[in-house]
DNA sequence: GCACAAGAGTGCGTTATGTGAACAATACCG
DNA sequence: CGGTATTGTTCACATAACGCACTCTTGTGC
């Protein structure tokens, strides 16, 4: 792997081509944590037309309202005419309509994201346990993959009270302050550690987030060492989350599974008497329901 | 619109490109229900790069596991190169990742498919209701929009009991014989009902299932009429499903609510009697909370 | 009602992409 | 072990897609 381009001295078109108009900002950031990776992918073997698609989608996302032919170019910092040949490719295939001069996504989109939540099979399988949990704490328990530096919730059971703590399924927050992503990121192999720790951003969230290299590294030991996380407000003030990992029968880690505690509820002290022991048993049972 | 290849009379390639090659069986199906809007689209506008990547997307949904290279490049029709590239290009954005030779799709993925849950806000509002509907019923309570001919799940409560009705946000059934789906249809404006009772194919589930055209007219009538809709065991024997339409404080149509009730549990006639009230009363506390 | 502006659609030259075939590297199998 | 599939990678060429600049349409202000 890790080819150079070596044929071509004469072409004058570098590593990747210097597409990046306007979409800086929220660019998708880079795949792998370990090192830089920064170029590394011969231009030829990347199709701009499916990464401008797959922007034009996420736009819709963004700004979450119906949109212009224009304002979507502008958004994803395409020409009108790339955005109009997109939009119209996108309606064609049925994942957007053109409602007037507006254009909007279609249910169809979820069939492109979709296996992450349901191809696993182990969210199907967990979700009745999550809901019983749910319902004896009388607490939110939601569960939540690693991606690169977020959490993505993908299974949740909301407990309805004043206060409810509104998670939807594919909801994105940092790992670093939450305790699931701290369950996941310590779950990873040593290996991945150093690059990992040099490279997550520690985002200051609330006055109680964890922001020193030093202290958050030492903060994962303690989590990889007792096998649970519990985060106390650095997500939100007023919000408290207890978290363990899931692993399937064999060990392999699945995810994490947690409960959020309004902090005006109970106590860290009282959450790891009450609601750990509930948690541990619910993955205990997940666990064991999980073949392979 | 509607325009035709006039200017190049030498070309041989036609109207639409000729792709076609393994993706029958699962086609998209065509945009517009009205009518057969086969062709009618100009070559020009149409990225064909991007149709090829978002299928290599959906085969990952549909296949619902980690692939190689060539079995991607069977799933989805494309030359070995060219799923390559889509695959490198998917990596190389972040919505997969290369695991040795097996690929597979990142959480990233939800980010392309999540406006149509999230942006509309509406469900987000709904969820809390539909929570409370669903443990006062002890039943699974969920809440459906429609996509062509199908329903697709955008929320819902499970309740755990020995049966429970496992239905994943994102899962997509004919709207023909589920409850959700007729209370959808039936809303539709008078002018669509030719075309969507031309093309909806009513295709039988269970010995239940209408299937007559004339018959189903005849019941989305009255759904239209009543303002409700109960299935019995036209989707899955055993499971009944009563479903209102939601609509906004302005009354236009956000989508369904239904209770899905297994039929060892009551019959239709109880159904009517304590079900739909607690239905109906949900979905106007619901309607008073959505804005627009 | 006319001019003007902003957005939508179109033609064309240039460049990137798809195709198919050759090549390389493994896996498979007797 | 050596032969043979099978899969992954690279290449050359034909073609489809891009951006640009232009035209057409719609809607707005005076």
């Amino acid at each position: 792997m890790a080819k150079e381009v070596i044929e071509k001295e004469e072409t004058p078109g570098d590593v990747l081509p210097p597409r990046n108009p306007a979409r800086t900002g929220l660019m998708t950031a880079s795949p792998d944590w370990s090192d830089d990776e920064n170029g590394g992918l011969n231009p030829r073997d990347y199709v701009s037309s499916l990464a401008r698609g797959l922007e034009v989608l996420r736009a819709f996302n963004r700004t979450r309202r119906k949109m212009t032919l224009s304002e979507v170019a502008a958004e994803t910092g395409n020409t009108r005419a790339g955005a109009r040949r997109i939009l119209l490719t996108l309606v064609h295939e049925g994942y957007a309509v053109a409602d007037g001069k507006l254009f909007d996504l279609t249910p169809q989109v979820l069939e492109l994201g979709y296996s992450v939540l349901s191809s696993k099979g182990a969210w199907d399988i967990a979700r009745p346990f999550i809901d019983h949990l749910s319902s004896e704490l009388r607490e939110s328990v939601s569960a939540a993959v690693l991606d690169r530096f977020d959490v993505v919730y993908v299974s949740g059971a909301q407990y309805h009270r004043v206060i409810s703590v509104g998670i939807t399924v594919g909801a994105r927050f940092p790992a670093h302050c939450t305790a699931t992503g701290r369950v996941l990121l310590a779950a990873q192999p040593p290996e991945m550690w150093p690059g990992m720790l040099q490279h997550i951003p520690l985002t200051r969230m609330t006055e109680h987030t964890v922001t020193d290299p030093v202290e958050f590294r030492r903060v994962l030991e303690q989590v990889r060492d007792q096998g649970w996380s519990l985060v106390d407000q650095e997500l939100e003030t007023g919000l408290m989350s207890i978290a363990v990992p899931l692993r399937n029968s064999a060990g392999g880690l699945v995810g994490a599974i947690n409960v959020g505690i309004p902090t005006v509820r109970m106590g860290p002290a009282a959450a790891i008497e009450y609601v750990l022991p509930k948690l541990q048993e619910t993955v205990r049972n997940i666990s064991d329901s999980l073949k392979r």
